[in-house]
DNA sequence: AAGATAGTCGTTTTT
DNA sequence: CGACTATCTT
């Protein structure tokens, strides 16, 4: 391909991103400004032009389809294929580097990696022996404590307790957690990266070898990258001065997960000559709809400032509906998707955004109850459900015995007679002995246990066993298959009635295919040649590692929780959360639940920082749609079994008036009269039902002081207001008790 | 040990 | 309301 085509259809901005010379960059890339055009042009533009070697290219996305995208993308631009770049994710490179350098890292060569549930499995059972109450002490929250801790580069030894007994309790945990790890050889995620990062602080001449090797850096959502994430980039960058980095801190919406806008600020000190051009021209909404975006986020304080333009048509009128209550809404959006298709649209051009995964329920009954194709993204992922999970523990059994997470989860699964009383034993037994639980098991099949118990567990034994020897010549579907079968996994969710136990038999027979289809080479993006291998082997001495093909698809399932499974190209509407649809665009877009306390979720109303980061995720959703936006909300919601009732969300009151077209149901449907709001009177006036308070009434508390009542849920005796106290912060309080004095 | 019933609690989740 | 756990019953 000529080298004119690579700049060519690339606007100025893109072009002197793409085209820049070589050096440090920061691309300031705002939604739908060709993002990942400008960063898959800049990499064929230095392998074509600048003569830049694949070889010494190191890209980093977040997402295995963003790693995989890229390349497809760099090669169809090239009309080649690229050998010896590395493209992948953090986490998929921190564990190829691991793998390699498993011995340099302090690591059992055949390490297993962890996912999030595994690692609350292993957490709980730690605090178990501990002998922490789980009522006083979640182990949700001790996980949450190691791996932000991990996430901001902090091993035990580096964290004072300074005798708070919150971190005293989860920095004993922690400790344990990291023994236990030690002890079987397990990893989890943000060890992965963690450990890549001491891998090469520990060792200079590895880190030499890989500082002279990737000369090049480039970065993908570099506002989402953590602390650990970033000291990795700045240790491999060093002072050669050429990495490039891609991002929008407006779309930075996993603050609450470690990411940390500020390292695009800690980028431009570090790299002080890097270059910073801002992508500010959209090309996939209309003329309203990132007016509508520019006028939401303008409210952030302290962004890096961005304006987004197009140069096509106003197009439609943001709609704003307001539902009678959540059934009502759905009932609507249905009813525009109808609309649509009868436009002679698809609809899997239409997406419907939400804030959380529980308002899917509603709006899924109602898509089945019109019988409308739809796809709800999100909830659990093929290999994070609990089948999948149970199959995939027999497989890894078979690949070695002393898994003892695998061997927890299956030897009672289907039910066999082993119960807690058992395993508790096996595990006491393989404790004090210090070796696996299966080997313990073993040991007691042959003395030490009720005959009935013992039997149970003889046959647990065996039936591994035999399952092994059964799958020996077998190829990797074909030991799949036997594997559900004589697991008696098959039998037992055939055994569960209703579509549940449906689901998980498909799910299954998916999960064949998934091994038929499963290509090792694949796996990692990366397409490294063998000198590459063996000159990194070379620096490091560890012995190279040959994994059986099990092996490999067992770290496939860890690391890619199946993102593309059932048919993405089925014509469905689309569900998700706006998280998930970060990077995606739909000619036709719906925000649901547009309600305080929902959006804004009202656990991050406390933080001004947080209040910001759900801003962003609301310029995130409405930079979704391309020609048409809906906002949606309900007057009355049922939450958790209780009536609540919500103001409109104040980001629709930040969009800009004149872009908000109110709309009524398009049929007629019996309603009660609704207390409609105005968009202009959003926000204002709206009484707190038989409490004689108004939102935004002056209050004062007796012991909080002076505040404002900013929200409300709930009536009688059970209504509850939100008051924004002036020295206190904001607080929910039951009127009935609070003693809320009123001021003007 | 397994199945049934009674509490509990309630964001977002790239890997 | 409904998913997930803890506790009770057979």
């Amino acid at each position: 391909m000529a080298v004119s085509n690579i700049l060519e259809s690339l606007n100025e901005a893109q072009r002197d991103a793409v085209a820049g010379p070589m050096g440090s960059a920061l691309v300031l890339a705002g939604a739908g400004s060709g993002k990942t055009r400008v960063l898959t042009h800049r990499i064929a533009w230095l392998i074509q032009t600048e003569g830049v070697s694949p070889y010494s290219i190191l890209a980093v996305t977040f997402t295995n389809k963003a790693a995989a995208e890229m390349r497809g993308r760099i090669e169809s631009l090239l009309a080649m294929p690229i050998r010896g770049m590395w493209v992948g994710t953090f986490h998929s490179i921190a564990h190829r580097l691991l793998r390699m350098h498993w011995q340099e890292a302090g690591l059992q060569q055949n390490f297993q990696i962890l996912d999030a549930d595994d690692q609350l499995r292993l957490v709980k059972r730690v605090m178990n022996i501990l002998n922490l109450d789980e009522k006083k002490w979640p182990a949700r929250q001790a996980v949450w404590f190691i791996n932000s801790q991990k996430d901001e580069g902090l091993r035990p030894k580096n964290i004072e307790d300074n005798s708070d007994l919150y971190i005293k309790t989860h920095l004993q945990v922690y400790r344990a957690y990291e023994e236990a790890c030690e002890r079987g050889g397990m990893v989890d995620f943000a060890e992965l990266l963690l450990r890549a990062h001491e891998l090469w602080l520990n060792n200079s001449s590895l880190l030499q070898h890989y500082k002279d090797r990737f000369s090049t850096l480039l970065v993908d959502e570099f506002q989402d990258t953590n602390t650990i994430q970033y000291a990795w980039l700045r240790v491999l960058a060093g002072d050669r001065d050429n990495i490039t980095v891609v991002g929008d801190d407006d779309q930075s919406i996993y603050g609450w997960r470690g990411a940390k806008i500020e390292n695009i600020q800690r980028f431009t000190n570090d790299f002080p000559n890097s270059r910073t051009i801002r992508l500010e021209q959209n090309y996939r909404s209309t003329g309203n709809i990132l007016k509508a975006a520019n006028g939401l986020i303008t409210q952030n304080v302290g962004r890096l400032g961005k304006q987004l333009w197009t140069d096509g048509n106003d197009g439609d009128l943001i709609k704003l509906y307001a539902g009678y209550n959540e059934i009502d809404e759905a009932r609507y959006i249905i009813e525009c998707v109808k609309q649509w298709s009868r436009d002679g649209n698809r609809f899997c051009d239409s997406a419907v955004l939400y804030r959380s995964n529980a308002q899917s329920r509603v709006l899924e009954e109602a898509l089945l109850r019109s019988r409308l194709p739809y796809r709800i993204y999100g909830g659990h992922r093929f290999f994070e459900r609990a089948e999948i999970r149970n199959a995939l523990a027999y497989m890894r059994l078979l690949e070695g015995r002393d898994a003892d997470a695998a061997f927890e989860r299956i030897v009672n699964t289907p039910t066999r007679g082993i119960g807690d009383r058992t395993v508790e034993e096996i595990r006491k037994l393989a404790r004090s002995k210090n070796v696996s639980m299966w080997r313990a098991a073993s040991d007691m099949a042959r003395a030490g246990l009720p005959g009935r118990t013992r039997n149970a567990v003889a046959n647990f034994l065996k039936l591994i066993n035999l399952l092994e020897e059964e799958t020996r010549e077998a190829d990797l579907p074909d030991l799949v298959e036997i594997v559900v079968e004589q697991s008696g996994l098959k039998a037992y969710y055939e055994k569960e009635r209703g579509e549940r136990g449906q689901a998980r038999l498909e799910n299954l027979a998916e999960l064949v295919t998934a091994a038929r289809t499963f290509d090792p080479d694949d796996e990692f993006v990366f397409d490294d040649d063998a000198f590459g291998e063996q000159s990194a082997e070379q620096v490091g001495g560890s012995e190279p590692v040959e994994l059986s093909l099990l092996e490999q698809f067992l770290n496939h399932a860890a690391l890619e929780a199946g993102e593309g499974q059932g048919d993405p190209n089925q014509d469905c509407v689309q569900l998700m959360t706006m998280h998930s649809a970060k990077g995606l665009e739909f000619p036709l877009v719906f925000l649901a639940g547009m309600e305080e306390g929902l959006f804004p979720h009202r656990m991050s109303l406390e933080e001004p920082g947080r209040l910001e980061e759900e801003r962003r995720l609301c310029y995130v959703g409405v930079t979704r749609a391309m020609k048409q936006l809906y906002l949606t909300y309900a007057e009355t919601r049922r939450m958790h079994g209780s009536d609540t009732y919500n103001r409109p969300s104040r980001f629709v009151s930040e969009i800009p008036v004149e872009l908000i077209q109110e709309v009524r149901s398009q049929s007629l449907t019996v309603r009660p009269a609704s207390r409609s709001i105005r968009v202009s009177s959003i926000g204002k006036d709206v009484e707190v039902e038989g409490t004689g308070l108004r939102l935004g009434q002056n209050v004062i508390h007796a012991k909080f002081g002076e505040g404002v009542v900013v929200n409300y849920e709930g009536e009688g005796k059970q209504a509850r207001v939100q008051v924004n106290f002036v020295n206190e912060g904001s607080k929910w309080l039951m009127i009935a008790y609070a003693k809320l004095e009123s001021v003007s």
